[in-house]
DNA sequence: GCGACAG
DNA sequence: ATCTTGTCGC
C-alpha cells in the first residue's frame, strides 16, 4: 500500500479495507509465538522494532528492526500510514511469520473501525490484536482487580474492544480486535503477556530495542 | 463551529 | 511521541 497523498484518500483506503478485517478464526491466547511491534521517532526519521516471543515462556525468539522516513503527518484516526510501511519492513526482517501481531494502538477500536492493529492485519494476513495505552472513544471502567474488563465504545454506541487490567490497581489498556480474532481472545493473550507490568512484554521490548537504536 | 484525539 | 524530579510502595 503506498503513502496516501491527501486525507481524504487516506480515509478511503480505510473504507475500502475495513471490509477484509475478519472477526474471528483464531484463539490467539493459544499461539505459540507473538510479536510486538513499536516505534521510535527522531526527527524526521522512524525506527520500528519487531520483537518475537514464545507466549508460553516470554523468552525472545528473534528480533528485527527497520528505518525509514516520517512521511505522513500524525493525524488521529489515520495514524497508521504514519508507521505501517516501516512496521512492515521490520516484519519483513524475521525468518519465519509470528502466530500474532501485537500492535501498540487500536484494532477496531476506531472512528471508521479500522485502527493500525487492522492495517497490519489485513496487509500481512496474520492474525492481529491492538494494545493501547490510551482509548480512543470511550469506556465504562473496569473493577480494580487484574483481569477485569470493561466495554470500550464506539461513538456509535457498539462494543469495539475492552479496557482491562492487567494489573491491580492500575490505569487499564484497551484491547481490540485487529485481524482474525475475537475481543475474548485478544484480552486472553493478553493476560498472559503482562506477567508483571500494565503493558504486554511484547511492546514493552519492542519499545526498548527501537528505543535504542539510533 | 469547537473540542478531543492511538503514537 | 516529547518536555521532566523526586517520591512512594512492593
Amino acid at each position: 500500500m503506498r503513502t496516501p497523498g491527501t486525507e481524504a484518500e487516506a480515509v478511503e483506503i480505510q473504507q475500502r479495507l475495513r471490509h477484509r478485517v475478519e472477526l474471528s478464526g483464531t484463539d490467539v491466547s493459544a499461539a505459540r509465538t507473538a510479536v510486538g511491534l513499536d516505534v521510535d521517532y527522531t526527527g524526521d526519521r522512524i525506527v520500528a522494532a519487531a520483537v518475537v516471543l514464545e507466549v508460553a515462556t516470554l523468552e525472545v525468539v528473534q528480533t528485527s528492526v527497520a528505518e525509514g522516513e516520517t512521511i505522513f503527518p500524525y493525524i488521529p484516526g489515520l495514524f497508521a500510514f504514519r508507521e505501517v510501511p516501516t512496521l512492515l519492513a521490520a516484519l519483513d526482517g524475521l525468518d519465519e511469520a509470528p502466530d500474532v501481531l501485537v500492535c501498540d494502538g487500536q484494532g477496531l477500536a476506531h472512528p471508521r473501525r479500522f485502527g493500525l492493529a487492522c492495517h497490519l492485519g489485513v496487509i500481512t494476513g496474520l492474525p492481529a490484536i491492538g494494545v493501547a495505552k490510551t482509548p480512543l472513544g470511550r469506556y465504562e471502567m473496569p473493577g480494580p482487580e487484574r483481569g477485569a474488563r470493561a466495554p470500550l465504545l464506539h461513538d456509535d454506541g457498539g462494543e469495539v474492544g475492552a479496557a482491562l487490567r492487567t494489573r491491580d490497581g492500575v490505569k487499564p489498556v484497551f484491547v481490540s480486535v485487529g485481524h482474525r480474532t475475537d475481543l475474548d481472545s485478544a484480552c486472553a493473550l493478553t493476560l498472559l503477556l503482562t506477567p508483571k507490568y500494565r503493558v504486554p512484554e511484547t511492546t514493552r521490548l519492542a519499545d526498548q530495542l527501537c528505543r535504542q537504536s539510533p
